[in-house]
DNA sequence: GTTTTACGTTAGCATATCCTTACGTTAGAG
DNA sequence: CTCTAACGTAAGGATATGCTAACGTAAAAC
């Protein structure tokens, strides 16, 4: 789970997913997003997504298109609400015994 | 925002947050919970946490207390949630150029 | 078969991260 | 004033990250 939200911790990388969340685009057209580095730097961009699962690879010929893996972002969204979730109902319980504990006083 | 997703992308320091979700705990208390690594390593993910606005640091003699800020994390949760659905945004406005071209075809 | 095209991969460098050990620093105890 | 408690901070090492430049590779064009 770090490295997959280290993954979208980049805003390159943010980016990158926000390219090609509707549609699928090969390497080549991600890359002329971003002026300011190499294709290479962007190659291993795609290779840290697409190994902590957030994107999918389809090759056609000598090209490679990219596309978001939803399922894997579904995932990391609803690890964050848990985080979120469990800790306000940590705050939950704890409100109930605090209210509890001035019912017994 | 790229230092706060990555504030957060570390188990540790998710961990600490949930300690001191409900309530306000001195740094050494803290420490005792990561029995692995040193006081120092756990004062200087404090120092990130706190750097990046994460917790909030109150001092009572020679202790610290420190609790989550609960406005960062708000901040932190609508920058994801605007991530995420500007992006379905993005892909409904699609869906509805697919449409109006169906449409026109 | 040779050459392009569209890529990934490797080597190597600068910088960042996470850790430990050692050294401040501040408030209160004696 | 001296000592201790509860901290942070600095130094330094191991590993990770982000990048560029150079090299490798598979598919298609010629």
């Amino acid at each position: 789970m770090d490295t997959l939200l280290k993954a979208i911790a980049d805003t390159k990388r943010r980016d990158i997913i926000r390219l090609i969340w509707a549609r699928e685009l090969p390497a080549a057209e991600i890359a002329e997003y971003f002026p300011d580095v190499t294709r290479s730097a962007i190659s291993q961009h795609l290779s840290v997504l697409r190994k902590n699962g957030v994107i999918h690879e389809r090759r056609e010929g000598t090209r490679r298109f990219y596309s978001v893996n939803r399922g894997e972002i579904v995932k990391l969204r609803a690890f964050l609400d848990s985080f979120w979730s469990d800790s306000l109902e940590r705050l939950r319980d704890l409100a109930e015994v605090s209210e509890q504990q001035q019912g017994a006083s």
